[in-house]
DNA sequence: AAAAATATGTCAGCATTATTGACGTATTTT
DNA sequence: AAAATACGTCAATAATGCTGACATATTTTT
């Protein structure tokens, strides 16, 4: 008597039918915020290949435009990752004149991080078809909705 | 008269103010996305760190559990990544036994994939704690609010 | 049956983003 | 004066993505 009831069972340890665990683990979210996230970040991809810019860039001019004055510290703290990840594309940045950096007025060991015009301009293109995205997903949503996904998405960080 | 009103105006062009466009632009859901997917992927990562792999075998492994016999085609198409992308991570996963192969019993140039008990295994012990976060994130919200949740994560798709 | 199209695998080379660990300099704190 | 801190930099490496080309087996079209 075989023990799998599928039509070939050439190898036994093959599995046929989907994961689908009783609803114990919660397949469909997980899969809705890869594909989410996934589409979302593909508009300023598209936008930053023009630039010579990638994902990386993005993400630390959004933020430096977000708080000017920030320190490298501050951004290594947002980002999450290291000292040496973010020295290239912050150089990049700089030299490039969408960013730049003024010594600490108080702790002058700081690099304070400013954003210029083009710096400006640069992180609100990238942001506008996002934005956009998710105006409409959000597709007139009330007040209450949209602060429930707010939440959710709160929720989700450490 | 100076066009700024900062207290250096070392460099004309550098703005102190934070970015944050009259409401025009939803800063505050863009950096939520990022956030969250930033920690959300971070459970399964220190994972997989443990087997060698990374994040592109997560998501292998994880349709491929979802939807035993999708086809290498129907990989490419639901991550949209390039073959050769694709083709380093499915070699690995299959030397190592994860995954198995079996040519399409209609069209037999087609390999279908299927996990073995270890994939199986494996793709459960990575979804379970990023369900947890998930649980967490809901924190017993309604299944209204839950469905709001999911049809935006929806509308954030192409 | 021959030609064209399709599904997959593979080769070679390259870019981006990330990692670790070490070390140097300037500055501040102890 | 010594220790700690903020930052920059060097060297090496890994994971994941890309392009473009080409080969093989198989199916579909002509």
């Amino acid at each position: 008597m075989p023990r799998q009831t599928s039509q070939k069972a050439a190898k036994p340890e093959l599995l046929a039918t989907p994961m689908e665990n009783a609803g114990i683990i919660d397949f469909e979210i997980i899969e809705l915020l890869f594909f989410a996230y996934r589409d979302f970040v593909s508009d300023p991809d598209q936008i930053l290949v023009k630039s010579g810019f990638g994902r990386a860039h993005h993400r630390v001019v959004h933020f430096v435009n977000r708080e000017p004055g920030m320190t490298v510290a501050d951004l290594l703290e947002t980002l999450k990752i290291t000292k040496q990840s973010l020295a290239r594309v912050l150089k990049q940045l700089i030299d490039s004149g969408y960013i730049r950096q003024v010594a600490g007025p108080e702790d002058r060991r700081q690099r304070k991080l400013y954003p210029t015009q083009a710096g400006r301009d640069l992180a609100l293109a990238l942001a506008e078809p996002q934005s956009r995205r998710i105006e409409r997903a959000f597709g007139g949503a009330s007040d209450a909705t949209r602060e429930s996904v707010k939440r959710f998405l709160r929720g989700m960080q450490d």
